[in-house]
DNA sequence: GTAAAGTCTGGACCCAGGTCCAGGGTCAAG
DNA sequence: CTTGACCCTGGACCTGGGTCCAGACTTTAC
């Protein structure tokens, strides 16, 4: 399989493709004699589940992490617990620090509502 | 009052005043016959009412466009409210996006805690 | 044989909202 | 007069996760 071939199949870009090569997601594609990555299926795979990864909000850095525990056989219920609730801790104080705002905004936009519209008060 | 005095009043940095001037959060300050800006408690004032804006979740942009508003007379309940609702839809559906995320990694997370981690699962 | 489609490198660019830097000029105190 | 604190410009850099580009090469299809 050549490049183009992968990223469609993972249905990402090439530029991710290579992006993802330069960054550690893949490990060196070999090449042909001309210089083209070749790929197995395993990599569409691969690039599958980075992204399964990333969509479930854990950083780039984490999904590599994560990659390389289950390439050196370290993967577990634990450290991939660990890594999880990392990304969870990030959403929930994000979503703390939202919902505040929220809050915030709604009473000024509730006192706009009833007229008296404090936003530029200095 | 001079750049330093202002930024600390406004509990800023010097760099983000002059940030500030060049995105027009800030009319271009008069100088002194060597170049250095002058200031008035004026300007503290607007810088502080430019950070609470923000801090409700405005872009700079729309900062800017509510103080513009301001100076031009052309405020209102009207328009800052309009202003403050497109602030409040991007924090709800940042929220949204969030919320979701956030039961996917909890049910994620739950799978790892019963032991059947299926996260590196291919 | 030739045109089109695919691939290569590596570096610049995008978003926001600043921050930092070099290499200068200015101003107050001692 | 000198030291040190302050200020100036304007351009590069930061974060994250890619995207896009030129200019050159290779492969495929007709």
């Amino acid at each position: 399989m050549k490049i183009g071939q992968v990223a469609s199949a993972a249905g990402v870009s090439i530029d991710t493709v290579r992006f993802y090569e330069r960054r550690g997601v893949l490990p060196p594609a070999p090449r042909t004699a001309s210089g083209y990555r070749v790929y197995t299926g395993a990599t569409v795979v691969r690039i599958k589940l980075a992204r399964r990864l990333q969509g479930l909000g854990l950083t780039l850095d984490e999904v590599i992490g994560a990659l390389r525990a289950q390439d050196t056989g370290h993967a577990s219920c634990e450290t991939e617990r660990w890594r999880l609730q990392a990304a969870l801790d990030r959403i929930e104080s994000r979503m703390a620090a939202l919902s505040l705002l929220r809050a915030e905004l709604g009473q000024a936009l509730a006192a706009c509502e009833a007229g008296s519209c404090r936003v530029l008060a200095d």
